[in-house]
Formats: C-alpha cells, sequence, structure tokens
RNA sequence: GCGCCCUUAGCUCAGUUGGAUAGAGCGUCUGGCUACGAACCAGAAGGUCGGGAGUUCGAAUCUCUCAGGGCGCGCCA
C-alpha cells in the first residue's frame, strides 16, 4: 500500500517538472518526515532544482505545490522549513483499503530466479556458518515467492572434493573400518557428529607426517575416478551427511528442491562441453611459459588494465590478437597442466547450465521427501524420464560468503567473455561475512587462546580443528531454554504443545539473530546473545503477535475474519484517525502498511536485514500501543471496533512479515 | 605488493538513492504487574559518526588521503 502510494506520488512530481520545467528526473527522492505529525512522505526535491532553475527551493516548493494537481489517495501538499514539501496522505481512504487487505498487484518481472544456498561439504556436521548461510538464503526465497517470482532452490554437493577424502582417509586408515562398519555408523542416529570429530583426527594426522597427505591424494584421485570400492564408500559417506544436513536444516524448515553434485559435473562431461566453448570464445588460453607453463589460464576477475565496454567488447570480439599478455601473477589456473579441471571451471560449467547455455543437462532422481510430502531431487548420471525442469532461469542468485567473492567474479567474467553479457548482469554474488565466535565463547568451548586471540573481537571457527558451533547442538540449546520459560509459564499446556511451542520459539530467536545483522558485519558469535529472548530478538516480535491474538481470544472475536465482518466506516477512521492520538495510532498503521515496501527494498539490495529491522520495529510500536490503548474495556462501541481493527490488521501484517523470514508464532507463549 | 570489506554510545549493531534535532538492543540507574499475561512498557545517563582535506545549499552517507582491523590473492575446494 505504502509502496503503491509512493510510486504514484513519485510519477506525479516527475510528470509535473516534465509538463512545467522540461526536466527529466530519474528518481525522485521520497523519504519519510522525522514526525508523523508531518506528513508521510517527504520531498526534498526543491533543493535538488534550485540551482537547476536558479531559483531559491521554497520558490520552487510553491510553485510544485500550487501545480501539482490532485493525486489520488493523497491530501495535501505542504511546505515546510526552507522548501520541503511534506505530503499527506488521506488517512481513512488507506486505513479502510488496509483493513480490507486491497494490495493493489505489483509488476511481476518475468522468468524463474534460481537460488542456490547452505552447499555444505557433505562431510561433518553442519555449523553456525552454514547456518548464517541457509537461513540467509531461505529468507531470500521468501521473500522473492512474497514478491511473486517462481523460485529454485539449489543446494550444490561437492562429493568428491578432499573434505570428503579426508572423512573416507579417516574411516579407512585410522580407523581401519570396513565397508559394513561404516555402513552400520552411517545408518546410526547424528553420524554428521561423529564425522566431525573423524576429520578433525585426519587433519591433525596430516600434520604430524606430511607423508601421510599421499593417502588423500590416492583416495581424492579414487574418488574422481569412480567405480570402484573407495568412491563406492565415499558416495555413502556423503550421503549419509548430506540426509542428516537436510534435516538438521528441515528443523529450521528450510527446504531444497534441487541438489546437483560435482560428481555428476565429472561424470556427464559438463566441464567437456563448457571448455569447448571457452576455448572458442578465446575465454582460456594457454600458457607456454612460466610457472604456468601447460596450463589453460583466464584473466583474473578484478585486474584487467582496462575496464572500459568498447574496449572490453572489442577484447571478446577480436580473440587474442590484441590481447596483451596476462601478467604471471593475475593469472587464474582453470585447468592444470596434468590436464585435470579446478573447482573455478567447474563452477563456470554449473552456471552454464544454470542458465540454460551448456547444451547438457542432469539426470534426476527423488532423493528426499520432506514430512510436508515436498520432494528434493538430486543429480545423477541415469536418471528417472519424469522430473521437474531445473535450470534454464532468467536470474541467479548465490548465497556465498565474501571470502568466494574473486572466484565468483572469475565466474561472471567467464559468462561475459562468452558472449553472454545479460546473463552476466543478472548473476548476483549474494555475498555475506562469516560467523565467527567471541574469545569467550571459545573459552567456553574449551580452545586454548594465546593473549593475542584473547584481544580480538573474535575468532574464526576452524573445521580442520573441529573447532566451532554445531547447528544441531545450538538448535538444541535453544529449545532447552526456551522450553524452560515455557514450562514455568504454561504448566497447563501438554507435553506435546510445550515441546511444539518451544520449538517455535527457538527456532524465531536464530532465524531473527542471523538475520538482525547486514550482510557486510562479521557475526561474533556467542551464546549468550544468541539464546537471548529479550529485547531485539525473534521471540519479542512473535509475543507481540501472541499479544494481539490474546486481546480477540479474550474479547470472543476471531482476529482473521474481524475486519471483513465489522468493516469500520470511513467516517469514523478519519474521526479517530485525527489529532495528536490519531497521529500516534496512525504511526502503527503506516508502518504495517510498509510490508511489500520493505520487501521489495530488501529484494533490490539483496538484504534481508532490513525486513528483520522493520519487523522489530512495528513490534515494538505496537507494545507501545498496547500499553497506552486498553481495548476491550473501551467504552464506546465505535472506537473498540476500531482499535480492533488496527490489532487485527497489525497482527496480520506481522505474521506475514514473520512467514517471510521463516518464523512462525506459537498459539501462547 | 594488489584487490574487496570494516571503523557510529561502555558492549553489539541500524542508519537503503547525500537531506529536517545521529537511532536501537544489551548493560547501568529510576519507576510501572487488580492480567487485553511484565518474553512488556515509561524515563535517565551515555556519541567531536577512526583522523584530516575536498565536493555540496546540506555529508555518518560521495571523493581523496592517513591510521587501525579483517578477508582474499594455490596447477586447494
Amino acid at each position: 500500500m505504502y509502496r503503491h502510494l509512493e510510486s504514484r506520488l513519485a510519477e506525479s512530481v516527475r510528470d509535473f517538472l516534465r509538463r512545467t520545467y522540461q526536466l527529466e528526473i530519474a528518481a525522485v527522492v521520497i523519504e519519510q518526515p522525522p514526525k508523523i505529525e508531518f506528513g508521510e512522505y517527504a520531498l526534498p526535491i526543491a533543493f535538488e532544482l534550485a540551482r537547476k532553475l536558479r531559483k531559491p527551493p521554497r520558490k520552487i516548493a510553491e510553485e510544485i505545490v500550487a501545480g501539482i494537481g490532485p493525486v489520488a489517495g493523497i491530501e495535501k501538499f505542504e511546505i515546510a522549513g526552507a522548501g520541503y514539501i511534506n505530503v499527506r496522505v488521506k488517512r481513512a481512504e488507506i486505513a479502510a483499503a488496509l483493513a480490507a487487505d486491497q494490495a493493489p498487484a505489483a509488476a511481476v518481472p518475468p522468468g524463474k530466479v534460481l537460488v542456490e544456498h547452505s552447499s555444505i561439504n557433505p562431510n561433518k556436521a553442519a555449523h553456525i556458518g552454514h547456518l548464517r548461510n541457509a537461513i540467509l538464503g531461505d529468507t531470500f526465497v521468501r521473500l522473492l515467492r512474497f514478491a511473486g517470482r517462481e523460485v529454485d532452490i539449489q543446494n550444490y554437493i561437492d562429493n568428491t572434493g578432499v573434505q570428503v577424502a579426508d572423512v573416507v582417509v579417516g574411516f579407512l586408515y585410522l580407523e581401519e573400518k570396513s565397508r559394513g562398519q561404516i555402513e552400520a555408523l552411517a545408518a546410526a542416529p547424528r553420524f554428521d557428529f561423529y564425522c566431525w570429530d573423524l576429520y578433525a583426527r585426519v587433519s591433525q594426522w596430516y600434520e604430524q607426517d606430511k607423508q601421510n597427505l599421499q593417502t588423500r591424494a590416492a583416495v581424492l584421485h579414487a574418488i574422481e575416478e569412480g567405480n570402484n570400492e573407495i568412491a563406492a564408500i565415499a558416495d555413502l559417506i556423503s550421503t549419509a551427511v548430506l540426509k542428516r544436513h537436510l534435516e538438521t536444516m528441515d528443523r529450521l524448515d528450510i527446504e531444497y528442491d534441487f541438489l546437483p553434485r560435482e560428481s555428476e559435473i565429472l561424470h556427464l562431461h559438463f566441464w567437456d562441453a563448457a571448455f569447448t566453448k571457452l576455448k572458442e570464445a578465446g575465454v582460456l588460453t594457454y600458457e607456454t611459459e612460466g610457472k604456468n607453463k601447460g596450463c589453460w589460464i583466464m584473466r583474473r576477475a578484478g585486474t584487467a588494465l582496462t575496464t572500459e565496454g568498447p574496449s572490453a567488447s572489442l577484447r571478446a570480439g577480436s580473440g587474442d590478437t590484441e590481447e596483451t599478455k596476462i601478467s604471471e601473477e593475475d593469472q587464474k589456473v582453470i585447468v592444470r597442466s596434468n590436464g585435470t579441471v579446478g573447482y573455478v571451471g567447474k563452477d563456470i560449467a554449473y552456471h552454464m547450465w544454470k542458465f540454460g547455455l551448456l547444451g547438457r543437462d542432469f539426470g534426476y532422481l527423488k532423493f528426499f521427501r520432506y514430512p510436508n510430502q515436498h520432494d528434493c531431487w538430486i543429480s545423477t548420471t541415469d536418471g528417472e524420464k519424469e522430473h521437474p525442469h531445473f535450470g534454464d532461469v532468467a536470474e541467479i542468485y548465490n548465497v556465498i560468503d565474501a571470502r568466494q567473492a574473486e572466484a565468483q567474479n572469475t565466474v561472471v567474467e567467464a559468462l561475459r567473455g562468452l558472449g553472454h553479457g545479460e546473463a552476466a548482469d543478472r548473476y548476483t554474488h549474494f555475498s555475506y561475512e562469516m560467523v565467527a565466535l567471541t574469545p569467550r565463547c571459545a573459552a567456553e568451548l574449551g580452545y586454548d587462546l594465546s593473549e593475542e586471540d584473547k584481544a580480538r573481537s573474535w575468532i574464526e571457527v576452524s573445521g580442520r580443528k573441529g573447532f566451532g558451533v554445531k547447528a544441531d547442538d545450538l538448535l538444541d540449546a535453544l529449545i532447552a531454554s526456551a522450553r524452560k520459560e515455557v514450562d514455568s509459564r504454561h504448566p497447563e499446556l501438554s507435553e506435546a504443545e510445550r515441546a511444539s511451542t518451544a520449538a517455535q520459539i527457538a527456532i524465531g530467536a536464530l532465524r531473527y539473530f542471523m538475520l538482525k545483522y547486514t550482510k557486510p558485519s562479521v557475526i561474533a558469535f556467542d551464546f549468550e546473545d544468541a539464546l537471548s529472548f529479550e529485547g531485539e530478538t525473534g521471540p519479542y516480535t512473535q509475543y507481540a503477535v501472541v499479544r494481539a491474538t490474546n486481546i480477540f481470544r479474550k474479547g470472543g472475536f476471531d482476529p482473521d475474519s474481524f475486519c471483513a465482518a465489522s468493516p469500520v466506516s470511513t467516517e469514523d477512521f478519519a474521526k479517530y484517525l485525527a489529532g495528536p492520538e490519531g497521529d500516534e495510532i496512525w504511526g502503527l498503521w503506516i508502518a504495517a502498511a510498509k510490508t511489500s515496501y520493505v520487501v521489495g527494498q530488501c529484494i533490490a539490495t539483496t538484504e534481508p536485514a532490513y525486513l528483520a529491522k522493520h519487523t522489530f520495529q512495528l513490534a515494538q510500536l505496537f507494545n507501545t500501543f498496547y500499553h497506552r490503548f486498553p481495548i476491550l474495556s473501551e467504552a464506546d462501541e465505535g472506537r473498540k471496533k476500531f482499535l480492533l481493527t488496527t490489532v487485527a490488521v497489525v497482527r496480520r501484517e506481522l505474521m506475514r512479515i514473520l512467514a517471510a523470514m521463516g518464523i512462525t508464532v506459537p498459539a501462547v507463549m
């Protein structure tokens, strides 16, 4: 609603400037006045135009206000200060539309969106860093779907890499387990935890004697080769760990549609197809001298001497004749001198497939059925005939931490070099910073800290050292903590009700915690902060909804149908939304009207934290309102109906935005 | 050395395209439960927005520079 009004306002201003001053303004800046009494929108445009029109801002503001004419939904324009134009909306009209939940349809861009997230190495338990990735990715998916987009969720599985090889080495050479023994372990609960410890031991074993690395090389080679006992064991381990990851993420209500695996990138020869095209386009060049002699190389992203458009396209078109030699340090090896392809090369092939540019496809098998009956598919060489159509999408978002920015940019540059500039432009590296531990948290986990480490604001987790907080452990701790509160507050509830309430609160706390920080901020994890249910937390926002629901329950009304069943007249809206008290309540209405506006901002900036902040602010405004205005005891029936309508609308919008963050609200808390 | 990111209240962080007196949570202090349940609310204290220069009517926000911190830069993934 808010978003719709804003764009209509911007359009009117643009029209006015065009017909009055023959000016074309690309983006009309619209902001919010510091106080709701000033209006809902503020236009600083007169300042911007002062120089251009060589008139004082106030004069321009006067001309705009006098000449802009009526705008639907807008009450009036006022000049404030040196030239601000404050805009007041027709409160009653807007409120009536909101109460009726009449959201104007927004235009949805065509084409499917692919979001890749999680992509956890299937060799050990998921940890808090993976949780940030999955929660960011899953929330972004929900935001896109909220905005009407069709989305495919993919989770890339590197099942043939060194990390899986390391755990295979652990089972076969440190523990000397048979295939049968490994199978038995893999079927036991929390096999991923077992691998977590084993992986750390293998890393130590390598440290003890570098000779041991040869064992890794041999195992890795066998895995990549396929069709042998070691490869079969690697597959059973990685598949079992992968299932555990899916179970862990399902606890947070995070699901995937398709799991492309590296083994199929290899066995279906995706790389061969990509390699041919990359050579033809001159993206890859064969190095004949220096340290990378015998390799196929590419210019590392961000190292080009000139980045201007014309020279870039000239380079792409005319091949390598004008290409200056890439200096050794700017070279990125894509194919090694022994003929094997590296990680970036496989990623290029995978991304060509994502955009439907490779000319090959995976085989597909049903892999995992969620409790809600949704099927998650996995790649295979020879799959089922009937399967959904994956890939071939219009836009992609890769939720991958900031450390991989350069590799991601290299993939984008490869696409550009292949002549797929449009695809490259619709490739977004959804970059975020890592989750580290506070020194205090590290100490709690029994990690020995140097004096230097103690002085740091955070310490990086390390899978190799087995140092970190496992996702399932954190969830268990959150649920236990929430359960204690629920037990003491609601002894009357059944065991099952208390368990599900605690789980909802725990998930709300965790998801909000991971979303409240903006992406470039390193999260220094601490149990005390993460286990908090007060202040700026998920449970605070859930509690606001519970309170709203309680009002309806105690009053004997149904919150979902209340607005439709007993509509407030436009006259009454006008009456109760006027004056200082009306201003106060209107602030809550206007915040509740911003859902799609904020969602749009989050998508445009790939920043879900804005939604978390907004949710908290809306909950906070509601809590203040809740204290200021007793509702059930209100004697004036008309006013009571208005106040209940206010609560119903806020509750509805809060539940919507929480759902977009993957947070549900318990019946009581 | 090159590239990317960060530096805002005691602590942890917001501040989206430059805009009206720089915000929140936690912590500290003072108040508020006869309940639409206090997982809450009201109030107080707390900031030369890392330093400097520039652009602008206007800068936490843009540019340059200096300082401090992080990450990346492998024939690993």
